[in-house]
DNA sequence: ACGCTTTGTAAGCGGTGTTTAGAAAGGTGT
DNA sequence: ACACCTTTCTAAACACCGCTTACAAAGCGT
């Protein structure tokens, strides 16, 4: 609920928020063409705009489209100091790059590492990363960049800013990143468990962009899961939310990295699949070449297990969420589209038939980067000013 | 997003709302209470009283609590005119009641029935049924009742407010029975599923009250699940998230009413373990029966077997949602302490240990009869005046 | 150069919340 | 009984906001 006093300013941030929205989504546009598309009146539109170019988030251009009557001079994202930084640590690569507000990454800004052994050797690797993609910046880093978003692994507790436990990557066990890192470089540091800056990603720039109820299951070495239901981001209590991976599936299976055994994750995942395949082959292979390899004795029935339990996971979102959209996320799916259909029909089996008919399946078209960056330019938006949404609960339909 | 004019009325709806909620969740008080409470100044509370007394949702009463100063006319939920009806449809007994504002429900204004064997007879009942609870209400349905809510079971598209399919009640399937209920006596109709009419309920007037981040396992027949989260009810694009009940559990297990097999509903159920334990009596009990059936042979399997899947439902709940607070609804649970403590100590194995530490596992207090009487409420609020809170993404946290 | 079309802004209006001031209502103390 | 105190509630004044209306600005076509 809205704190304190609901004074007459929370309109007015209310639309400033509204016309930065405008323009990250379809990009540059005119004050007319704002307050068209946006529903808002012409003046309100100017009063908005005044306001973002002083904070520095919008910046008027010459540039003028040719039309019939008065030319529109064009808003766009600030480019001259609204740039912000993105960092994601993986279990092996970590990457840096920056990014303007519109969220492109230029690629000659960016840099990849390999994870360091220690936390301490991570901090220091991600410090001088930072330097190097800012490298050429004169003075305060302040400048010219208004923050860090950063996408962590593992279990990330969001009220606190503390990586509880990331069982791929140890050494972040019971850091707060974020926050050293913001000690460390005087800039506002913001920490998005990956799943979750998949799914703001993919909703400011990726192929959810506008959707208000979607979810992402990312497959790769483990099983991420980020919903977006009713326009927020489904967070729990303490961001820990969207933990698929570990629901028990085999009942006395294979032991999984938090202690238990026979979790989702440790079934349905690529790490899962090449570890199976590897088995068959006699010799250790990577996702890519599991995928590929010459089909021998079993790898049909290690296919089709994989595949079954890939089902279960679609499934289970698709029952448990009812979401309008499902992206799936990862090189298994993505990149043999065999698999992918075979996925779907054990998916279609198994799942409710209405809510599955009510979901569109697509590939992600976002990624950890995109995530990374979109997390601190939410954070940024919401810091200027809230984004209202009606909170109804939603759930009732009127009849006559 | 909000949509096209955010006029300054707005803000007074906002008010409003927030006034009767106040009054909703604090009982009677007056107009400086709640300004105090509610962060609003004091002619801005005046005013929002003066539109809810108008409007029928509060009432002034003359009782005025001793004290120092000039006491203050009290405030409470309009008794007068303000009440709603409440209507449970089980697949075996039906329940319909009057209630105030306040949720109280009448004890002599309520009454029950047998499910009736076929749609029409259903609709016919409900409507009898109401007839009867209002009879003695001289004139127009409307003048002393604003709508009517309805608890039902099965999966109900919210959006079009039809029950899609009702394993255990299929007379309803294909049904809209808010709509033709509402054709029929003149009063707006709204249905929720019961998982989720459990959750609204709960939080209205049970123990959730103000929580934000809670869920609701619904152990009886099926397998419920109501979730609010950042303190919206989780509905996926058309109301049918929740239903933990088909994920698969039991690769080729029983069959279950939605045609798979192995579903969690067929294992982690009351249903489920009165069936289990019939079948090792050699005798059909009832689920009060099976739990203080004298042990046998094999029931210690039976019962150990079922404390292990109702501890993955549970568990895959807090994983998966990472709650504040889980309640636990239906007898299996609620009836048998013993059973509970085996189920919390199987969950908690079977929990990521940081996301089970942050919750909180109580016993529900509410029911669906509350639940259908806090749906229409709630509904009869947001006609009123939409309820607004921040929609930031909520995930991230900053650090310096 | 004139009209046409579109863009952007200034002024006025109605609505809203807050602050300030004051009236209302009851108890307390002498 | 009366003045004083405390608290409640409201009226008035003020500042802020978005909208509508009116008007100036800026190009294009003839």
């Amino acid at each position: 609920m809205i704190e304190s006093p609901v004074a007459s300013e929370l309109l007015s941030r209310i639309n400033e928020r509204r016309v930065l929205e405008f323009v990250q989504r379809n990009g540059p546009a005119s004050r007319a063409v704002i307050a068209r598309g946006g529903g808002m009146s012409a003046p309100t539109v100017s009063k908005a705009v005044v306001s973002l170019i002083r904070n520095e988030f919008l910046e008027e251009t010459e540039a003028s489209q040719a039309g019939f009557g008065r030319p529109g001079k064009l808003l766009q994202l600030s480019e001259q100091k609204a740039n912000v930084l993105g960092v994601v640590i993986d279990a092996d690569t970590c990457w840096i790059g920056s990014a303007r507000l519109d969220g492109a990454v230029g690629e000659e800004q960016s840099i990849s590492f390999r994870t360091p052994k220690t936390y301490d050797g991570l901090l220091q690797a991600v410090i001088n990363g930072l330097g190097e993609i800012t490298g050429n910046v004169k003075g305060d880093l302040s400048e010219r960049f208004r923050g860090v978003g950063l996408s962590v692994p593992g279990l990330f507790n969001s009220r606190v800013g503390e990586t509880v436990m990331s069982p791929n990557l140890h050494l972040l066990d019971g850091q707060r990143l974020a926050a050293d890192l913001s000690n460390e470089i005087g800039l506002q540091c913001i920490a998005l468990q990956e799943s979750h800056a998949l799914c703001v990603g993919e909703r400011m720039y990726g192929a959810a962009r506008g959707m208000n109820d979607f979810a992402i299951l990312d497959v790769s070495t483990g099983l991420g899961l980020g919903i977006v239901s009713g326009g927020h981001l489904l967070t729990g209590n303490s961001g820990m939310a969207g933990e698929l991976g570990h629901i028990t599936v085999v009942p006395d299976g294979l032991k999984c990295g938090c202690g238990n055994r026979g979790c989702l994750e440790t079934v349905a995942t690529d790490t899962a699949f090449a570890r199976l395949i590897s088995k068959e082959l006699g010799r250790k292979v990577g996702v890519k070449e599991a995928l590929t390899a010459p089909a021998v004795n079993g790898s049909e029935e290690v296919i089709a297990q994989t595949v079954d339990y890939l089902a279960i996971a679609v499934s289970a979102v698709i029952n448990i969420f009812n979401p309008a959209t499902l992206f799936l996320h990862g090189q298994l799916m993505n990149s043999d589209p065999q698999i992918f259909k075979r996925v779907m029909r054990q998916a279609k089996k198994r799942t409710l038939s209405p809510s599955f008919k009510d979901c569109r399946i697509l590939q992600s078209q976002g990624n950890k980067r995109l995530g990374a960056v979109a997390g601190i330019i939410d954070h940024l938006a919401n810091e200027l000013a809230p984004a209202f949404a009606p909170v109804g609960n939603g759930n009732t339909e009127q009849a006559s």
